[in-house]
DNA sequence: TGAAAACATTTTAGGCTTAAAACAATTTGG
DNA sequence: CCAAATTGTTTTAAGCCTAAAATGTTTTCA
């Protein structure tokens, strides 16, 4: 059952290879399930956050990387972390230290360095909500088996390997 | 190799299962990782709309739908399917249809409803770009096998059945 | 029939997000 | 040393996005 456009039909002849156009179809079936997967969830997890405790997901987010970080972060850290500018960072940033939850001032050693930590209210907040967030997540992937958790898991790292390859390729 | 909170250790004793916080660890692992495979493809496939055809990928994403569309679509089809809110594609409709690109009309036979459709100037572009975000897809993916590809495509779907059930059980 | 429910869309208010430019501080290399 | 490059952050302008309320239309059903 060869796919319509298997290279093995093209073996000996390059231009074939050039002037046929591939099929992709798959690939893009695969990336359109994994978006709906997240869209999905990520709506989810959201819609609960808003109803049980009046938080946005980004703020969970922020926090959520705070709480692995009792020494806190720079702001560039975060940003990696988070996958989103700089500038977002900024914003989510001040107004999460207007409600009480970010502590944030200038590194002593680096004057551009913004560091910013977990308050104590943020933290409790954060760890309050984080157990719940967990078995949210754990109810949302409950039809799948530990097996199935673990090859998506082990295909998911090929996946991100391979995007973060064709990334670099783009841009060196 | 049994895992920590295994049920079976609590089969003869039903409070043990409700005051033993259970293990999701791995669930929320999978979810962090299924986050981060499809921000960084969707931040390159962002990126490269916008380089190559300075268009972003919300606009994409709505002519893609309407491209699979001849007949044209209503504005609540584009929002379940885009999986967005309503009032977020009444704005993308206003600017694609200020462009060009969309054709927007009263339906005849209820008022209510607007249906959208491509012009001959958004399908020409729609179609372009796709051609070539195929194969960006391609190459993002490129590491997967064809094997791969079809396994994670069957865990996904498992995936997003076991969430939408979730989300049916809040709300029903 | 005609009020109530349901539906499709728009509006509103606020927050999120990005890319690019601007600004400030530090590091580097001639 | 010091100009140039680099780094960290903020600002800007524009667009995206959501939840909830408002508006207009159609359907339901007592």
């Amino acid at each position: 059952m060869p796919a319509v456009n298997d290279c093995s039909k093209m073996l000996d002849s390059e231009t074939k290879v050039v002037e046929t156009p591939e099929d992709h179809a798959d690939e893009l079936r695969l990336w359109l399930r994994l978006l709906t997967c997240t869209t999905l969830i990520e709506g989810e997890v959201r819609g609960r956050l808003r109803q049980r405790f009046d938080v946005t997901l980004p703020r969970f987010d922020l926090m959520a990387q705070l709480d692995k970080a009792p020494d806190g972060m720079t702001l560039s850290d975060v940003s990696k972390r988070m996958m989103v500018s700089n500038g977002n960072v900024t914003g989510l940033v001040e107004r999460l230290v207007e409600s009480g939850h970010l502590d944030r001032r200038t590194s002593e050693t680096d004057r551009r360095v913004q560091v910013i930590r977990l308050t104590k209210l943020g933290r409790a907040e954060f760890r309050r909500m984080a157990a719940e967030h967990e078995t949210w997540i754990a109810d949302l992937f409950a039809e799948l088996s530990p097996k199935d958790v673990r090859e998506l898991m082990r295909l998911l790292a090929k996946t991100k390997a391979s995007a973060q390859k064709s990334a670099a390729r783009r841009r060196p």
